[in-house]
RNA sequence: GCGGGUGUAGUUCAAUGGUAGAACAUCAGCUUCCCAAGCUGAGAACGAGGGUUCGAUUCCCUUCACCCGCUCCA
């Protein structure tokens, strides 16, 4: 390893104020004091993360022929989740020690009962259960519905969908389900703005392959999924690619790499992408009674797909892709701020400005974004100076500006303002909408 | 949940036991206006609830939210 970058801790207050001030994120119920652990995503923020998560499906669904779609439920029944083994290993015992306060997972702490911080001993409260998955009723009548959890992951979706979407769509593995969508998860201590949420989003794959081949297709993955973050943009010096200890992997995998980003307050997790070998389709096999298997007619053979999982959080993949972007630099004596999204990923791909409010102006400028808005994330701004337009555009990533002036009157050409660079080329009118679809 | 810190316009800050100022941002007007220009004007805040007090944004309590640590694992 050579040096390694250090976190820029200043730089998450100045990307949360960002995201309140241009409209990306607010606290969720703000007016009423907030609540805790939940956001909403404003008239840019929107844009942005559905951005993210069209470029994911883009990279995994939409251009490999060998990965299906899904969108399943959220609300679920306990079975599932007895099945996934998130009702018995979702839950966390947890102790306090009287004397310091503390708390502790009772299965870390050592048989001698002494408390690690104060060295008190047998001084524990009684264990309590933490079931970090959301618990709700199906059902209007209050006590009289069938229990229902939220999804934790949408993983699952997948798996009990297997044979539905495997049969339905034809697929032989190696193939894959993919499925972009909210899990909730009651999360002991959440923070870090959007990092780690109770409700959060997800983009997982679940890539169902013969067992003799899942090395093969973890490596791929691994691979594939590190190199989709730097292709859209985010500096190869900011990401890395963790193997996880024996220690730390989670109940249904065998190996785990997790993606990781150098976020402000260090490094922390975009994806992980496990081998989870046969566990889930064994698992709900037994407990469903349903096959869920592969008879491979070409070999005679009958085996349970292993799986290797691609779990990327959306929402806190959009968040490293603010702050990889963000960049304060000079300009003359003033400071300009400048987020450099991909343009696949800016919330507007291009913003159409006309350089004064006069009639004669608007009304081309509103034909030009038509034209442009039917192929694109596209602002238009017509309010003060240009130069102050083009600052505005600046901090919310837009890569383009068009500006249409009065010699545009004239001439029947505009300028394409540059985000990156700040260059402007004139251009005809009707050449516009060409010059930005060989752009992006 | 425990310990520590924080809470004033959209943002960043200021002041005060007698109900709050600014900068930037925003909006409107003027300006043939290409990189946060200028001039004029406008809207906009003491997180919430109690208490002490003649009076509280200021003092006390509670609560809510955020940040740091324990925690995690998208």
């Amino acid at each position: 390893m050579s040096e390694e970058p250090a976190p820029q801790p200043e730089l998450f207050d100045q990307i949360v104020n960002l995201c309140k001030r241009r409209g990306f994120v607010f606290p969720s119920a703000e007016i009423y004091g907030g609540f805790r652990s939940t956001y909403d995503y404003g008239p840019v923020g929107v844009l942005m993360l559905r951005h993210v998560k069209d470029a994911w499906w883009r990279s995994i669904v939409q251009k490999r022929h060998d990965v299906v779609g899904l969108d399943a439920s959220i609300l679920g029944p306990p079975q599932v989740w007895a099945a996934s083994g998130h009702l018995q290993n979702f839950t966390d015992p947890l102790v306090d020690c009287k004397e310091c306060g503390q708390r502790f997972r009772e299965d870390t702490l050592e048989d001698s009962g002494s408390c690690p911080n104060c060295g008190a001993a047998d001084s524990f409260t009684e264990a309590r259960q933490f079931n970090l998955m959301f618990k709700t009723q199906a059902g209007p009548v209050a006590g009289a519905g069938a229990d229902a959890y939220l999804r934790p992951e949408t993983a699952q979706g997948m798996f009990i969908n297997y044979a539905n979407v495997q049969l339905a769509s034809r697929k032989k593995p190696p193939f894959g389900i993919a499925q972009i969508g909210k899990s909730f998860r009651n999360e002991i201590t959440p923070g870090n703005f959007v990092f780690r949420t109770r409700e959060f989003e997800q983009m997982e794959l679940e890539y169902f392959v013969p067992p003799d081949e899942a090395d093969k297709w973890y490596e791929f993955w691994c691979n594939e999924r590190l190199r989709w973050y730097i292709d859209l943009g985010i500096d190869p010096g900011l990401l890395r690619l963790r193997p996880h200890d024996h220690g730390e992997l989670s109940h249904y995998s065998s190996s785990t790499s997790d993606v990781e980003f150098l976020f402000p307050w260090g490094w922390g997790e975009l994806e992980g992408i496990a081998n989870r070998g046969d566990y889930d389709l064994v698992q709900h096999s037994e407990h469903s009674g349903h096959r869920l298997d592969f008879f491979d007619q070409a070999t005679n053979t009958r085996y349970v797909p292993h799986v290797i999982e691609p779990a990327a959080g959306a929402t806190r993949t959009m968040m490293a892709f603010l702050i990889a972007g963000y960049h304060v630099e000079k300009v003359g004596d003033e400071d300009r701020t400048v987020l450099r999204l991909h343009p696949r990923l800016a919330p507007f791909t291009v913003s159409v400005l006309p350089l004064s409010r006069k009639p004669e102006l608007i009304e081309p400028s509103k034909k030009l974004f038509a034209e442009l808005a039917e192929h694109f994330s596209t602002d238009f701004d017509e309010t003060q100076n240009i130069g102050r337009r083009y600052r505005r555009q600046d901090e919310i990533g837009t890569p383009y500006c068009v500006t249409y002036d009065f010699e545009s009157l004239d001439d029947g050409a505009v300028t394409i303002r540059e985000r990156d660079t700040m260059d402007q080329v004139r251009i005809p009118l009707e050449g516009v909408l060409a010059w930005i679809q060989d752009h992006v």
